[in-house]
DNA sequence: ATACCGACCCGTACGTTGTACGGTTGTCAA
DNA sequence: TTGACAACCGTACAACGTACGGGTCGGTAT
């Protein structure tokens, strides 16, 4: 009982800086990112609003913390992988960061001072791309398309107005009821012979897309090299 | 001046729903989406707040609409053309009336319900597809692939915090100087190596993977018709 | 001319949001 | 004990979306 120093934890845990990121995701994740206010955020974390204000600047300040977040739930690519496994990994690591938070596609447009864990990402999937041999030039068309597709993806994912197969049937009936039979055929017959399908989910397709742009960019170091 | 057809022009043109939606296009287009709210709206069209509810259901209907309203800006595939500069054209329309519009993104997110022109766009795109022979599966592969490029394109380019070569050093710089020098040694290097050399726009990336996503998809369907 | 109706428009008001400003409390070094 | 400093809070304000209950026309039926 000589020192103190054992009694260290506090009745009151002061609020810090990523306990209230880490709510302000838990919210976002329940509740929609509409439903993320400061108030609410405040409340969740048993605090009064203005308190939040002690730790971060501003709301933005904590919209962009909470994307860098999700960037920090990436894989890296791992060091000295191949660059083509890599890859994969990290689209398929990436799109499920996204889609387990549905609000960060929408924050992400919003925000353009990107975070440490963003630019550290970045930076190893550059770093690997070099490493495997691609120029400069050739890295950075492929980080486009990668990114792209991985991020547009997502966008159209998370935006379906469907989960599951029952209400695909209803959404899809609901809209094309709007209007006059026949007016969009392909769409109809799309929608009836593959969408409506038993066991087809959209997620499905990201695989399609995903091994044709690696394929792609094979192909195009491939060209480069025997030049 | 037996009749009075020829006194058409009321002195107070009568709000209705087009020139809601435009005036609203025009704000957005201008000020930011942040900048859309329905008082300045009603103020640009020289009416009272209250007003526009007559014509819209509410701000979320005006959002539909002004999606909706860039969909149509969208080149349709022509009838009859081949697939694959069908699908080019179609694809650098489409960012570009996306570009033109940098709120519709991040509209497009949080809308679920597509309105006709944008039903009547998909329903164009895949009909140009089935044309030339791609299986209802292809079709929906490739639909796929090439919105969620275009999307993802878009997404990241009107979120680039720079839009001359000015702002790009700028900005670079700024945001490598508040980290440790040498910690992201893949991202410098890009930087300084071709980001910031003259003549660099990111826009340009946009053919890179458009041409790959397009040889991509026309593998694909070879392999299958051969098969 | 009169009565009336529907389309169009507006004034007022409420609840919710982000956040500026100025205290108040709890903890620790000297 | 004193002072400083970090953490926290109460109050207040402007801006937002929009509910509710009117007003004000032009045109048609009588």
């Amino acid at each position: 009982m000589g020192t103190q120093t054992q009694v260290t934890a506090k009745p009151r845990t002061p609020l810090n800086r990523q306990r209230l990121i880490d709510g302000a995701v838990e919210l976002a994740d329940t509740g929609g990112i509409d439903s993320l206010t400061m108030r609410k955020l405040a409340q969740e974390l048993g605090v009064k609003p203005m308190t939040l204000y002690h730790h971060m600047a501003n709301k933005d300040d904590v919209l962009d913390s909470m994307v860098d977040a999700v960037f920090s739930e990436i894989d890296l690519p791992p060091a000295g992988a191949k660059w083509k496994p890599a890859m994969r990994q990290r689209a398929i690591s990436a799109r499920a960061a996204l889609t387990r938070h549905p609000w960060a596609i929408s924050l992400m447009e919003s925000r353009t001072t990107p975070g440490p864990a963003t630019l550290r990402h970045h930076d190893a999937v550059i770093g690997c791309l070099r490493h495997a041999g691609f120029s400069i030039e050739m890295a950075a068309h492929a980080f486009s398309v990668l990114d792209s597709y991985i991020y547009g993806f997502v966008l159209q994912e998370v935006n379906l107005p469907f989960n599951t197969t029952e209400e695909t049937h209803e959404v899809t009936e609901e809209i094309l009821q709007q209007f006059p039979a026949g007016d969009y055929p392909h769409l109809v017959e799309m929608a009836a012979e593959y969408i409506l399908q038993p066991g087809y989910e959209y997620a499905n397709e990201f695989n399609f897309g995903l091994e044709l742009i690696l394929e792609g960019l094979q192909r195009s170091t491939q060209k480069q090299l025997t030049r």
